[in-house]
DNA sequence: TTGAAAGCGCTAACAT
DNA sequence: ATGTTAGCGCTTTCAA
């Protein structure tokens, strides 16, 4: 094994327990003998156990991090924010990936909370009732979701999904679809309401789904745009949209000139698609920072945790105009 | 607190141990005793805390995984294969994200060590002599890079180099650039020697760099290649090319009419960049798969470890001809 | 200011 | 087959 405090104490000729608190307590211990502790434990190389420390204090420093998809570009850049702000608060990061499976999600919460402070979930698919459930076991913080009682980040979609398609009725289009992603998914729901009010009585808006929020189902679905008559498309994500423009092409229908297509997300494959694609810009990594901040403010605060109203963020969005909208034909 | 082992056996009108035994040796206690203490624990819910069994046992049931970046799109596929393959095993995995600097490598694998039971790094800037003491501490396993008595998993780049080159020179370039990545990478020196060797005297092949392996980077050499008269360019990886072809674009290069790219990696990117990029598919998701693997056998197998001559699993490689390679100008 | 001792939840000899 | 006991490495009262 490892040197333990044991070996510092030995070292330093005081007891363990006065080595602890050289560590933890240091104004609790005369400074020449935390000079001389710090000392033997430097030249010993000693790092605290964790394990121990987690043990005995019940708190572990670590935070659980369940995405839907690792491998959805979405992803990366909040995990990134995410693992870096933990780490900044000395705590590390386990990361699950739910491979986009509702059954899956839940499980995943479950094996983490044996040794973590708390998670965050960023799982659209696992319903409000387990999201309750999981809740009373371990600390939670969710994102891209609204739940009463537990604290939340949530990108306002809305907002976004308002200013694509006013862009869209500006350009002049006036049917319009919404290719919809998960069913359980909450921004789904958002997006959904708020393109349709925007929409209003000026034009009409068909919705078409629910889908698997990934490339294949955006080209799947191709067939029944193009079938469909509507002149421009706002899809769940980018992943989706970039699918459906490449569906659409082999079609041989145009992106921009006889569709335009908007996408979700702004993740790296929006600006590479040719046509470049219009998307909302959402702030992905500032979304895992505050995530990791408010569950630590639940979780690692005080002991009075349930007490305090949970605290919701949400982050603007924008629209970020690019190749894949025009005028209709 | 939740509940704990001394619960169950009080339940179960047992002692402790023999809770843990029929846990965990289930063949050392009497089918009816079992019987008895495991419905006992599911009524009361327990689970077993793996802090206090980490604590017991000196084995964590985690993994730790550093990569240079999450945000490039080679590592989430390897990821996601790691943690559903530790996940398979019973081990979570943490995923730290080194930011592509080699100090921060080498402190996050001393971090995680405390509470892992080895590690997966995948961090080419690192330098080996650092990778030699980190070895000491805590099992690693490593990726993309090969040292003698650590086991590791590599991508047969030299192979894959090989048919690129091939696949150029078969096209009519005589005239090829390498646009090299980071100088301490391994996988660099593989690419570079194999591509060097491959040209031979039949053609000429110049190298550029080192770069930072993104698309900033390939577009800011650019003008150089353009300069340069080559009319065909490996690159270390896609990110790079992507980055160089639209480097060239802009600079009114034609791709692949007056130069040929070819990438590395295969990401997602490579089939949605205008032209969709030739490339190099490499194994990532059985590459996370078998670094997990190789590490569980030498560091969860029997105590001597170090005895065994350290594995080294190298995975073939292929060559995806797209559309930004044609016969020169 | 420091030492002594108890205990976190569990496993692993050792006894019975 | 089961109970007893002694820790794992650390924190945290409680005394001194």
């Amino acid at each position: 094994m490892a040197v333990t405090i044991k070996d510092v104490a030995r070292e330093a000729q005081v007891h363990i327990s006065t080595v602890s608190r050289a560590l933890s307590m240091p104004h609790r211990v005369r400074p020449e003998t935390r000079a001389r502790i710090l000392e033997a434990a430097r030249r010993l190389g000693y790092q605290p156990s964790r394990v121990a420390r987690a043990l005995t204090t019940g708190r572990t420093y670590n935070i659980g991090l369940v995405v839907a998809d690792i491998a959805n570009p979405f992803f990366p850049p909040m995990i990134k924010a995410a693992e870096h702000t933990a780490r900044a608060r000395d705590y590390h990061l386990f990361v699950a990936d739910a491979s986009e499976d509702p059954a899956i999600e839940a499980e995943l919460v479950d094996a983490l909370a044996k040794q973590v402070d708390g998670v965050v979930l960023c799982a659209p698919r696992i319903s409000n009732a387990n999201i309750d459930r999981l809740a009373q076991n371990i600390p939670l913080a969710l994102v891209n979701r609204k739940i009463d009682g537990i604290p939340s980040v949530t990108m306002d979609l809305a907002e976004g999904a308002r200013l694509a398609v006013t862009h869209l009725l500006d350009l002049g289009h006036r049917r319009l679809a919404y290719v919809a992603g998960p069913r359980q998914s909450w921004t789904n729901t958002q997006i959904r309401r708020s393109a349709a009010g925007t929409v209003g009585d000026e034009a009409e808006i068909e919705v078409i789904g629910p889908n698997t929020p990934n490339e294949k189902a955006g080209t799947e679905v191709a067939k029944r745009i193009a079938e469909s008559g509507v002149t421009a498309v706002l899809a769940y994500n980018d992943l989706l949209a970039i699918g459906l423009i490449q569906g659409l092409t082999d079609l041989g229908v145009d992106v921009p000139g006889d569709v335009s297509v908007i996408g979700i997300d702004d993740t790296v494959l929006a600006r590479l698609a040719k046509p470049s694609l219009t998307t909302i810009i959402v702030p992905t990594a500032d979304a895992g920072t505050a995530a990791i901040d408010l569950l630590l403010q639940y979780a690692g605060g005080d002991s009075d945790l349930g007490s305090r109203p949970a605290a919701h963020v949400s982050l603007p969005t924008k629209l970020a105009v690019r190749d894949s909208t025009a005028p209709p034909p």
